[in-house]
DNA sequence: TCGAATGTCTAGCGGTGCTAGGATCGGGTC
DNA sequence: GACCCGATCCTAGCACCGCTAGACATTCGA
């Protein structure tokens, strides 16, 4: 039995390595430089092993966007753990929030805009998603006001987040001002 | 002179194909499926023939962008010119908005998603882009609230409003409660 | 020890964006 | 009217993409 435990376990380690290298290489070159055939080299592997561990190059930026959604979680969760108050509290998600995609481009891409054959806001989305959208709404339901639903408001205020993120890394919004933006949405739409 | 004018005239028409063409294309079936081959397929001449009008297909992407810019400015300010008073012209312009996105929702892909190549928040920023920011901020800015720079109160809601147009395009919000998000959306930020 | 199963690789398919170089066509000049 | 020349367009091909069939080696169990 040992010997297929070790295979097993070269098999998942293998696996790691693979979405690892994808995500280092799509950080360091963006999600264009990443093709079965650099990744395969980087792991020292051949093309088709990257099939035997993924349905395709789709699944593998699936792997790295529940990676990803992980640590977005966990960031906002930390963030968030450290605030006294409400308002502080909600200022601090929204500045991990961003400081996460700021840093993590590559990875925010894969979550959020990339196809990776994800379900969102659904039965069968997986738990690293519908967990991060929980770390956010932890923090946000005792903000959303009198007679707002909190799902709803965290849909809302995710989506300022998500729409400063994107339009601030694609060049849309000049990357200054983030603070006051930041100010602005949390003293309009939350309520304290 | 007249012949000249004449090879002129439909070496312009048929640029205009070619833009018309993509975008056709790419709302039927999807950017990905807007290919050089099919393209010069579609109208009717050769590949190299796309590259005499255009660098390459990120500029066609661009030439799309920037017709959908100047329809979005459009549609939007047609949507708050019928509007009596404050709130109204706004709620009507965030629906005109996310109308604009569900209905070409590959043009909104175009000019936000897509690199078009395109400068955005610059000096040699296009026309139509820094036009549609205009058409957003002429309604905008008497809900920024006093103290409240405009342009920084319209990049916030631009930015929410970009945020919900793509989280629901992506399945990433469910399409329902539209209204609401945008009521609630429009009651927090706006100051009335 | 030998057959079977597992694992990996080489080679190749049809597609992509883009371009070099040759053919063809039309306008201007003698 | 014949010719030349430049503009225009197409054929063919490059290097790369995601993905896979089939050959090969290696290892396991009987």
């Amino acid at each position: 039995m040992s010997v297929q435990e070790r295979k097993q376990r070269e098999r998942a380690e293998r696996e790691r390595l693979i979405v690892a290298t994808a995500r280092e290489l799509a950080e360091q070159q963006g999600w264009d430089a990443v093709t079965t055939r650099r990744l395969a080299e980087r792991i020292e592997y051949s093309q088709p092993v990257l099939y035997s561990h993924f349905r395709g190059k789709r699944e593998i930026i699936g792997a790295v966007a529940l990676e990803g959604a992980a640590e977005l979680a966990a960031a906002v969760r930390a963030a968030t753990s450290d605030a006294n108050g409400p308002r502080e509290r909600v200022t601090a998600l929204a500045h991990a929030y961003l400081d996460f995609a700021a840093r993590n481009p590559a990875v925010y891409d894969a979550i959020f805009q990339l196809d990776g054959g994800l379900a969102f806001a659904q039965e069968d989305t997986p738990a690293p998603l519908k967990d991060a959208f929980a770390a956010l709404l932890e923090s946000l339901a005792e903000v959303a006001g009198d007679g707002v639903e909190p799902g709803l408001f965290t849909e809302l205020f995710w989506a300022s987040l998500h729409g400063l993120a994107t339009l601030t890394r694609a060049g849309r919004l000049p990357p200054e001002y983030i603070g006051p933006r930041v100010e602005l949405l949390v003293d309009r739409l939350a309520v304290v």
